[in-house]
DNA sequence: ACGTTATGCAAGCGGATTCTTGCGTGTCAA
DNA sequence: TTGACACGCAAGAATCCGCTTGCATAACGT
């Protein structure tokens, strides 16, 4: 549970949440050319590499190995806790 | 907006909003005496005290003086983004 | 088989975070 | 007015995070 949190504490990994969305199933070069590209990223691949792991481990991030590559599909049901914790009110 | 979620990456201030979800508006010497009652902690009232001021700053939690004391009152409003920003399937 | 491509692993550096420590300020009660 | 109480401020130490750097591994094309 704290690891959705500590996954989502940092900007660059919430932008691949982002990125994830609105195209699923990248590998690891897809997602550092369109975080370059749309979302103006300059992070390294290492770098990168390392928040995927973040968000798989968090659960948000699942991966599927087909070759040499590593495909990553974004998911969401990790967030449902943060709603069901503290209640929102209007 | 990125306060909201480095506020919500640690474990103590999480509790805190915990605490403050039960029973609202208390003080500070309030939360940290409930806070090693109910939840087993341990931190000096400094150091919740300087939780409390990034969860205001965050806007989670919102404060009232009242003479020598301060009352925190807690706000989810900032949870409402979290869902919006990356819908929930089922 | 060989080079290229896509990814993994791990040590180290710099900056941010958390907590402590000590003192300062304003408020209340007697 | 005096002392106790609730809280604020700020500097230092220890720890944590994100990033880089360099090398390793495995799969694919030719």
């Amino acid at each position: 549970m704290s690891d959705v949190f500590k996954a989502l504490a940092d900007p660059t990994r919430r932008t691949i949440l982002d990125e994830l969305a609105e195209r699923d199933s990248q590998t690891l070069f897809e997602i550092c050319s369109r975080l370059a590209m749309r979302h103006g990223l300059t992070s390294s691949r290492q770098a990168i590499s390392q928040h995927l792991d973040v968000l798989e481990v968090a659960g948000l991030v699942r991966t599927e190995r087909r070759g040499r590559n590593k495909f990553h599909v974004l998911d969401t049901t990790p967030l449902r806790a943060i709603v069901e914790r503290w209640p929102i009110h209007d």
